[in-house]
DNA sequence: ACGATTTTGTTCTCGCGTTCACAAACTCTT
DNA sequence: AAGAGTTTGTGAACGCGAGAACAAAATCGT
């Protein structure tokens, strides 16, 4: 969807090493319920049935009921989901029991929004580097980290075990920087620079692109613009 | 991907009206052709085959050149496409060929990045207004706009005959924004607040969320990590 | 003029994802 | 204890999207 397609085969299909994998469209969900059960939780709600979480995170229940069959049987028929339950074993499905360790690379304008962005933090994405090629940033605070230059992305990969990287260079370096990135062994990238990004089948890639998204919605504005027009040609036309 | 597909029901079957209508997959990737089209011209490239423009596009040539039967036949046989009239072309089913008006709600971190943001500008969006709640902000100058206050949504979309809003405040001013931004006349939105919007079915609402892409990049990582642990068992357990 | 070559447009097939619908399993009431 | 009421988990049907494969259409070389 909106994005970039994981590069590897999707699918639950049987894998050569016969675990059983979680459809991609359900792993892209499964963060949505998260987000509700949360919620929900806060709000001291300890059950909720498929309906009421559906509601919540703004699916069909059949679909969320679906997409928790794939986890494993975590729910009571008659009764619901107990919330916390669910929650802990969601996170633990998509691997938040664990701490990660994220750096941004081209802290720019969109760089300080997301260095200085709490909500990573608090999903257990931990920001432990900020990286720039341009000298003069080098050095400067931003969010409580100091902006490292991007010579020193190997020590710093290795030393914090980083997995995962956010691209926020413009468009031109995207590329190179990328490959910098798989070299020092990160296997996974958020890219928000418009760019193409090719990498080895290992690395897996997903783009956040803004200008796609208002692209889409112009589209669909278009069209229901035309349809208003049809619908006036037809009432000039005498059709009713 | 990476977002919550359109509210109105997808697909190029047959509408009321008759309309032939682009798939929804074709429709997404349209842009990435469009900037890889773009990109060729701008280095005077006046002709290139499917295969060529699949490369740039980072797509497969046979889905390249389906995704494009649904405009017209643009191409010809044994040559390729001219680029500057594919592009043409694809601009226009967009609706890239007028100017679209935008306004920004909630101009904090990420507002301040967006409306600094030259990239819009450069794709026929127009940031003609950027909205905040707090008082203390409504006047502050960014990227050549003053901020207004909320209060005067509904005469700056009437004026500027506003379709597209970008919501960027939090998660729990969300809803209530979004509310406002229908009743005043908005009819699509791109939502970066972590929260599920509710809106009537003739509005577009597409959301990008950070945290999202970060947890099914988790989800991938903790896999590959697991499948290493599984190589490591079958060595020691002298499967080899 | 004509065969070889290139490349498009489209047909066909397959697999994934969504949704419906219902039996199975649980609770609650009497 | 038994029947009524809930709600889950899943089998089955269906539609959309991806990709392979190929016929049709254009160019090029001789
Ligand atoms: N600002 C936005 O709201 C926004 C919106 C959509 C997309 N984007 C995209 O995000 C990217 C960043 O946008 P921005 O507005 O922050 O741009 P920016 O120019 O403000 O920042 C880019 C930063 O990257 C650094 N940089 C350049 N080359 C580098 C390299 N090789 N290695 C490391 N750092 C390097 C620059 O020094 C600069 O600090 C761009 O690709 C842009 O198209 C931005
Ligand atoms: N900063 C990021 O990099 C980032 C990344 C991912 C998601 N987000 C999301 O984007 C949204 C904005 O993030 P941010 O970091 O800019 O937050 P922020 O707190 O810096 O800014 C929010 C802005 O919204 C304004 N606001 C609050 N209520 C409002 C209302 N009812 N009407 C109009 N304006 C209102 C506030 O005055 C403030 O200026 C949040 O929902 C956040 O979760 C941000």
């Amino acid at each position: 969807m909106t994005s970039e397609r994981s590069s590897r085969k999707g699918g639950r299909s049987r894998d050569p090493r016969g675990e059983r994998g979680i459809p991609e469209a359900t792993v892209a969900r499964l963060p949505v319920y998260l987000r509700a059960l949360t919620s929900l939780s806060d709000s001291d709600v300890s059950t909720a049935s498929s309906e009421d979480l559906a509601t919540a995170a703004g699916v069909n229940s059949a679909k969320l009921r679906k997409d928790l069959s794939y986890l494993g049987t975590y729910g009571t028929r008659g009764v619901g989901y107990d919330v916390n339950y669910l929650r802990y074993q969601i996170a633990r499905e998509i691997g938040l029991t664990q701490d990660w360790s994220v750096v941004i690379i081209g802290i720019g304008n969109l760089g300080h929004a997301l260095a200085n962005y709490s909500g990573f933090a608090s999903r257990g994405f931990q920001v432990t580097a900020l990286l720039d090629s341009d000298s003069a940033r080098v050095g400067e605070a931003v969010g409580g980290l100091k902006i490292s230059s991007l010579d020193d992305l190997d020590a710093i990969v290795q030393d914090n075990t980083v997995a995962i990287a956010v691209i926020a260079t413009p468009a031109e370096a995207a590329q190179e920087v990328c490959d910098r990135l798989v070299a020092a062994g990160v296997s996974s990238i958020l890219n928000f620079a418009p760019a193409v990004l090719s990498v080895p089948g290992h690395v897996d890639v997903r783009k956040v692109d803004l200008s796609i998204e208002l692209q889409i919605l112009a589209y669909h504005e278009q069209r229901k613009a035309q349809g208003v027009l049809a619908d006036l040609d037809e009432l000039e036309a005498g059709a009713i």
